[in-house]
DNA sequence: AAGTGGTCTAGACCACACT
DNA sequence: GTGTGGTCTAGACCACTTA
């Protein structure tokens, strides 16, 4: 039934939540590992394995003894914290259609703040690339990426900016941005921010405060993210950890 | 080498994580799975699923063909978003000697709010506990659970409303706290909630605002908390999604 | 070429929930 | 008791990194 790539387990995991989706399985109840093993020709493991995907996205949830089950509470959840995502996947995921608009791409020294984080001199050479991402003409985030200039190894042109911070720098820089380590930081937008996001200086404002790493654990990337509340909200779903 | 229970995996989870914490391993790299596997006497299963729980927690990182290493960046989170912590652990693992202090414990019509949120009628009859987590006399998080009087099964005394909510509910209603699905909200402080955390009113705070479920997805609990961002602030570590 | 983690199989037994 | 998910084994082959 299903072909060599990608895994068994990816073809599994979108088979079963496609027919979430599509709300096939009566009363929100899945069919036992053993059934749909056999019926997909794929060995426990390989179910196995799909459903645990599938619990970490929140849409099953598995009791021991009972069964496995659709989790309608789980599945609304646009945006997970833990993922990295590209704002226009997430506005798109929360109902938008989004656009991008780059404010500021110019050369600055490292700040002490920075050049701390970074691990680069006080004064090296940054990259500043200032976006602005909206909604139908509302302003919804505003991110502050900085960057060593010295990693760069490619020239790009203004469309590459536009591009998720991610896509810039494995195409500029031959780089993988493996993880952040990200502060959530509440602030007031004060006059600058509340200006580019058209609202007032004292909205309380959620916003992201980040270091991107490397695989090798090496910060390549200082990020800063400032979200409109009104118009974007985070949701998880906390879990006991038994 | 290992008793029975808990389990192998879980078990060899906390050997390696000692190990890890001890700083054992060389350069930062871990055994391979089939020498874990050898010198464990467990299958390599037993060892994958070990370590897959280890990267969840961001303690390892795995390099396909390379092997596997430590990230100490990861071990230095100290509180996962994604999973329920009571808030004494929290502060406990931020370094603090927390105490608590219930502030409030009366019973509070259903506002709509509530009443839509959890599916009780308006009105209805509702416990409200108001709690403080303080670090040597200063106020941290300030905590507001309300539950349905209906789903109290056994009497308490003052000494079981200081407990973690999840026990409290488990002990006194006979239902077990599965997961919540939280906003996280960011708000100015205002009079009444900047007097009980000792800040000014024009703060800015980060709040949850969430809904407790039991294993069977019915809602049981509403929950306000407030953290007061100079003294905890919430760190995750964010991942590509391969 | 050798060694690593990633995927996958077929099978076993256990703990728990239902009824 | 029957069926479910949870744990565990022993083995195979693949994709990738490193030297």
């Amino acid at each position: 039934m299903f072909k060599r790539s990608p895994s068994l387990t990816e073809q599994t995991k979108q088979y079963i939540k496609e027919r979430i989706i599509r709300n096939e399985f009566a009363e929100g109840r899945i069919p036992s590992e053993h059934e749909l093993a056999a019926t997909l020709g794929v060995s426990r493991t390989t179910i196995r394995d799909a459903l645990a995907r599938l619990e970490l996205e929140g849409a099953i949830v598995r009791k021991q003894g009972a069964g496995t089950f659709v989790n309608k509470l789980g599945l609304q959840i646009r945006s997970r914290l833990e993922e990295i995502w590209s704002y226009e996947e997430v506005l798109r995921a929360h109902g938008y259609t989004p656009s991008v608009r780059v404010l500021q791409l110019k050369t600055i020294p490292a700040s002490p703040d920075t050049s701390a984080l970074l691990h680069v001199k006080a004064g090296e050479p940054m990259l500043l690339i200032e976006k602005l991402f909206l909604e139908d003409e509302n302003p919804v985030i505003l991110t502050q990426n900085t960057l060593p200039k010295k990693l760069l190894r490619h020239k790009f042109d203004a469309e590459d900016c536009q591009r998720p911070i991610y896509d810039f720098i494995a195409h500029s820089c031959d780089q993988q941005l493996a993880y952040y380590l990200s502060d959530i930081v509440p602030l007031l937008a004060g006059a600058e921010i509340g200006k580019l996001l058209q609202i007032d200086a004292q909205t309380p404002l959620l916003s992201f405060a980040e270091v991107g790493y490397n695989p090798d654990n090496r910060p390549i990337l200082q990020s800063a993210s400032y979200f409109r509340d009104d118009l974007l909200r985070f949701r998880i779903m906390r879990r006991q950890t038994p």
